[in-house]
DNA sequence: TGACCAAATTGGAACGTTCCAATCAGAATA
DNA sequence: TATTCTGATTGGAACGTTCCAATTTGGTCA
């Protein structure tokens, strides 16, 4: 009885009903749609005419199901939280959405179960490629299943233990060099590292970087320095906190990313220490509060906006020729000194 | 005559490959897979082991254009690059998930062209829904046409200028009014505003938090208060050189959001100034940084990531009775007070 | 034995496109 | 006039599902 449901139960426009109106064949609004150049263009004139009269909507699941094909672009994040991960989907998004594609972006939290689940349904969808940034400790064997399943797979930031993949990450090992190096010439000696022991390639990579520095100028490193703590900003609170207990103190730590070193500014501040005067702290990744913070932070800058776009491209490139060998890129970080990094009292 | 074209042309397995393997129908494989009750167990169970066997990967193209509905919902996001829409995407997601729904997320980067192809986009994939967080200067006769072409739609943040949406927001007026008022009661006087003139109702709810809290304590508001900046970390720095420039100087200053306090704290810095004790500030959004920053930064928190489930929530309602009256949702936010907003000296 | 029933299974039309092969109209050629 | 050609258009079979209606099977009951 109540009037809301009179409407004609809308069954949507389609192709065939553009046709009836524009008194062609739906083969010829196919090809319309598709700008085809065999089209009259006048007959095209006259569809365009229908096709805005009658409201029409391409339906670009049906035509996907029939060609074999589609726009969509998966896009996998761990860990969205992190502004380091969210510059870089903007930067995908960017790109790919510069080629024509859309993208269907899913956020695993790190969570393995997740991670598995949005990956079969990025596969049920045909996603034309997908770009994933794994999890931790992500099996071999996932990546695997989806190289095999034939749908073009570009790994970002943490580069799976082997196989061959398309990759796209940062020379992890070189970031931390420089920026401990930098340190070092600034003239700390006792250099505090603080990152998730056991946090995979990359970790190790990072941790590689600080130690090769430290060796090169024949200074010791204390096990005590190598500071286990959670990738958050309260994971950099922490640290400091431990950092400051040691005797001898730290004069400095070398931050796993930009995020740790935030929660390391603050709690510095808070215990009264003026960050690049009384203590040193570098980050890693360059994000763009980096350059906001008190005082701004020197970080070892990956560009995240653009290594996500090179992500983008390294699937684009391989849509483009779907056979080509497997290709592995490590942007060069640069080192962005800014105020957090001065010589120690 | 390489050897990588070999392969045979891959037609992907589909359900009817599987029910020749399992011996039955496609009528019943395609009841297994919806898990109907309709079917006998070790029937079901054969089809199942025969997908296994296969490797038969659901083609919910295809399902979805059958049925006439899909389980993607599209998001639309303005500014990625602002943490509060970050963590508010994540929220989203994380509750579309849940229910078991998947993200077709863009970005429009406050464009008006990109949100309207992005809009489109999702339209033509058929999308069950759509979360929009209006560009700036939307036109109303966009969300008009969303709106009609009976997709669900739901408006975040940005309340649209008139009609009956779908919204859920957060009360700004309120918010600016407990920021300001926190300011007065520390005992502030002259209280800056640092926001983009003209930025939409937002800005107006904000900066008439802020009127009437002045109002409310009988103090004077210079005009030169309201200081026009972008609402970015830079858009804030420039705010505080334009504030401490004034004569006399303000002794506080209410920012749009955080992002901009983010700016401010970092330029009062490299002033030399203590914010907290020789300067204050209150941000707006509560994202997760602004407890970890340089001083921890008070803030008028709306819980970016539960109003982004929120917003998620609003649209599976409406999902789930589509012609329910549109419901408009003001998020109640608290002032979280922390050290940026100290006394006056 | 025949009729009836419930449970399990199945054939085939539909969803809205694309694209191949076929047709058609009219001009140009023989 | 008959033939060929070219450019424009079209019919209809696919794509991989769902779901309605119909069929089969085997048991129960009168």
């Amino acid at each position: 009885m109540t009037t809301q449901n009179n409407a004609p139960k809308r069954r949507s426009v389609t192709i065939t009903d553009v046709a009836r109106a524009a008194g062609v064949s739906k083969s010829t609004v196919s090809l319309v749609l598709q700008s085809s150049p065999l089209i009259a263009p006048e007959t095209a004139e006259r569809v365009r005419k229908s096709v805005a009269a009658l409201g029409y909507v391409y339906n670009r699941r049906a035509a996907d199901l029939r060609r074999e094909s589609s726009n969509m672009i998966g896009i996998v994040i761990n860990d969205l939280g992190n502004p380091f991960f969210a510059e870089m989907l903007v930067g995908m998004e960017r790109r790919l959405a510069d080629a024509g594609y859309i993208s269907l972006m899913a956020h695993t939290n790190e969570r393995l179960d997740v991670q598995d689940k949005v990956l079969t349904s990025m596969h049920e969808y045909h996603a034309a490629g997908v770009i994933l940034c794994p999890a931790f400790d992500t099996p071999q064997a996932l990546l695997e299943r989806t190289r095999l399943s034939g749908i073009p797979l570009v790994i970002v930031v943490r580069e799976p233990a082997a196989g061959n993949y398309n990759f796209v990450g940062a020379d992890n090992e070189r970031g931390t060099f420089d920026a401990s190096r930098h340190l070092v010439e600034q003239g700390h000696r006792r250099i505090a590292f603080l990152g998730r022991v056991g946090g995979g390639p990359v970790y190790d990579f990072r941790r590689a970087g600080y130690e090769r520095a430290m060796r090169e100028h024949n200074l010791p490193v204390a096990p005590e320095w190598f500071i286990n703590i959670a990738l958050t900003r309260d994971g950099g609170r922490d640290g400091i906190r431990q950092a400051l207990a040691m005797i001898p103190q730290p004069t400095a730590a070398v931050c796993y990313n930009d995020v740790v070193a935030f929660g390391a500014l603050s709690e510095l501040g808070e215990h009264g220490l003026v960050v690049g005067r009384d203590f040193a702290i570098t980050g890693f990744d360059g994000v763009a509060a980096a350059a906001h913070t008190n005082p701004p932070l020197t970080t070892v800058d990956v560009g995240p906006g653009s290594l996500g776009e090179s992500a983008a491209q390294a699937l684009l490139d391989r849509l483009a020729i779907p056979d080509a060998p497997p290709t592995r890129r490590l942007i060069e970080p640069k080192l962005v000194v800014r105020q957090s990094s001065g010589p120690p009292k």
